[in-house]
DNA sequence: CTGATGACGTGTG
DNA sequence: ACACACGCCATCA
């Protein structure tokens, strides 16, 4: 059932899970995917109801940096998901992340 | 309906 | 390169 309070959140939950492992992308790169390019913060906003189903750890902010990572519990910081996942991370910035970005418009032809 | 808030992005000084 | 301001849009009080 779609509700109209998750529909946009059930896109970005969407995209998110398509994101491979070892990658990362940016809400603006989600965001414009959706269609509401202009507004990167809601794709944020939205993840802020982050289901355990939805790798939220591989989403961060256009500069690589891990602006989400007080969101996430100690137990299971942000960091420590992305270096298992062989992302290089240094001081909540994500290292090589022109590389290691993805981008939903580009990688995903459909949608 | 108005105002305020928010895991951002881009532009300007 | 850094700091500040504006925009953009959805949700909540």
């Amino acid at each position: 059932m779609k509700k109209s309070a998750t529909s946009f959140f059930e896109d970005v939950y969407e995209v998110a899970r398509l994101i491979p492992e070892g990658r990362v992308t940016s809400y603006g790169a989600i965001a414009r995917f959706l269609g509401t390019r202009s507004s990167a913060r809601m794709v944020g906003w939205a993840l802020n109801g982050c289901p355990p189903d939805v790798p939220a750890h591989r989403i961060v902010n256009r500069q690589g940096l891990l602006t989400a990572s007080h969101q996430f519990p100690a137990s299971d910081s942000m960091e420590s998901r992305l270096k298992r996942e062989g992302i290089e991370v240094l001081n909540n910035q994500i290292r090589q992340f022109s590389e290691i970005f993805w981008d939903p418009n580009e990688e995903l032809p459909f949608k």
